[in-house]
DNA sequence: CTGTTAGCGCTTTCAG
DNA sequence: CTGAAAGCGCTAACAG
């Protein structure tokens, strides 16, 4: 890999004419910038970006924590709207996946930092609100996805699940539902699965019904967890007319359960997902479910991971994203 | 951020003696040691890693070229296999996305090589063989990953889509299919879907089917596509008792749209998609599907980088990946 | 406009 | 076992 001495010495000039025509940064003869020009291609060289970024404090790097990049189609979503708006700025996207587990989060978020990130974008959902605090008080700039930060408003981006989990369950009362089962994440780590949850309880309480715990199907949050709580639910022999769903993957594996003992939907039992995932329009039958704008957040937050950077002003824009009910067949 | 100096300067040694603790690098006297450890604690020290970089000429990064992160979760699992050995390896992956496009993809990669990656796994579909070629003369280790570039067999990781289209088809001919659809993407650029239609040509001409055209739909390479596509071959009023899909998701939204008018699968029309993605085993019929272990070939191809990275031998890793058909519901 | 020079933070000889 | 010193490739004053 040529240096920018080899460029020089071809070049026929000084190491600081041919970092200024590389940066753009002083006027250069026009002669002599050709000549730089000419031996930069024919050296193939490219700056060290090492060398750049130990000079000039500068990573150009933005990293980002994801839960599982493997977790359906919702990480790939958000970072495409991350990468979008990061990859404008002629910067790099770093992605390390924590696995919603707290130790390996903690981990990759050490490592990020140590690749001097400008600045971080994190989906963590284990780590405790205080830990967070601690790690923004840092000089590297921080946005939260997905998670409301006590006191770090303004470096969060989120979604409201529990009017969400609200709207949804009131859609099913609202066509008669009285028992109206939830199949859920078992693990507790899953904030909004929790918050979704509060929704549905929310909305049965609104509704004079009273919450029953036997209703609660729970697993791992993807096609194969909706299929096992599901199966589970049937097994325990209690009666509901309607489902709701952590997220719109495992009310997949809730239908495909459900359809397998010859339940009818929504003819015998009607179905809510939540997230809106991709193929969620093109199930048997069509998903209603509650859409979770992922791709303008993931967006939004590299947006404003970049404005923290450059001291923008950003105040004023949208961090709270609201749910929106999109009905199609599985109700009735 | 702490440097080595100031850990130096609190514990009372030399940097060089702070930089042998740090990488274990050589005999270290205990109590000396422990000062520097305690002084790394106290200033929450993490070394730099562009310096690290910057004279070790390593960046412990591997770079990762895919078409899009986004496209359904075939990057997805396929990342997933790399991040696991790699992260095992104690290296970072710096993912780029060339969303199937020439120019993009001759970007990402200058990109990844200007950041000094130790290796590179390109997931290429747009650009021509010379130019990988080209590349992979250079002193930086190239893997292919899902494409076999003539002469670099040893650093390709492929699968037999040739093999998978035709042995799905054949399956479709042995249950007595003779009006075979294919529904497949308009994107050219799609190497492996040219190759699974070729599998499926092979098929037919081996039963003594003749080809037909008309019976091939195409649109996007996602569920809309497919049920665009399936739209089409509908509206065009060819007949048809089976439909091949160039992959999974296309399938899916094929399947939609043959619900949707009132056809019975597979009582009327049988379907088999390709991939195996994570939901095929949860539609509605659960998929007849051509596995594509993406995600062992994800690790191979990472496997494969490290090795070239450390000289190891690896002369014999299987690099060719064989199709394996998964019967489920949709197909009679 | 241009060249010289002093580091950025770290690893790695090379002498003790 | 330990410290001093020489860079890695580049940017950014500073002095022409």
């Amino acid at each position: 890999m040529a240096t920018i001495k080899d460029v020089s010495r071809l070049a026929n000039v000084s190491i600081s004419t041919v970092s200024r025509v590389i940066n753009n940064t002083a006027q250069v003869a026009p002669e002599k910038r050709e000549a730089v020009l000419a031996a930069m291609k024919e050296l193939n060289f490219r700056p060290n970006s090492f060398a750049q970024a130990l000079v000039s404090k500068r990573s150009n790097c933005i990293g980002v924590l994801v839960g599982d990049l493997c977790g359906g189609p919702f990480f790939a979503q958000m970072m495409r709207g991350m990468e979008r708006v990061i990859d404008r700025a002629n910067k790099f996207t770093i992605v390390m996946s924590g696995n919603h587990a707290e130790a390996r989060e903690r981990h990759a978020i050490q490592a990020l930092l140590q690749r001097q990130c400008d600045a971080l974008i994190l989906h963590s959902m284990a780590l405790p609100d205080a830990e967070l605090i601690e790690l923004a008080r840092g000089d590297t700039p921080i946005i939260f996805i997905n998670r409301l930060v006590p006191g770090l408003e303004s470096q969060c981006v989120w979604f409201d699940n529990r009017g969400g989990g609200s709207t949804a369950c009131q859609l099913l009362i609202d066509k008669g539902h009285r028992n109206i089962a939830f199949v859920t994440s078992d693990d507790d780590a899953f904030v909004d699965g929790r918050q979704r949850m509060q929704g549905y309880r929310d909305a049965l309480e609104r509704g004079g019904i009273t919450y029953d715990e036997t209703l609660v199907g729970r697993a791992y949050a993807d096609e194969q967890g909706g299929y096992v709580a599901m199966g589970e639910l049937l097994a325990r022999g209690v009666t509901f007319s309607a489902v709701l769903g952590f997220n719109d993957a495992m009310v997949a594996g809730a239908i495909s359960c459900l359809l397998e003992h010859g339940i009818q939907i929504p003819g015998q039992v009607s179905v809510v997902g939540f997230d809106d995932i991709p193929y969620a329009r093109y199930t048997y039958p069509k998903l209603t479910t509650v859409r979770y704008p992922i791709e303008q957040m993931g967006e939004r937050a590299a947006e404003l991971a970049l404005a923290l950077l450059d001291g923008r002003d950003c105040e004023q824009w949208v961090r709270k994203f609201a749910p929106e009910l999109v009905i199609r067949e599985s109700v009735s």
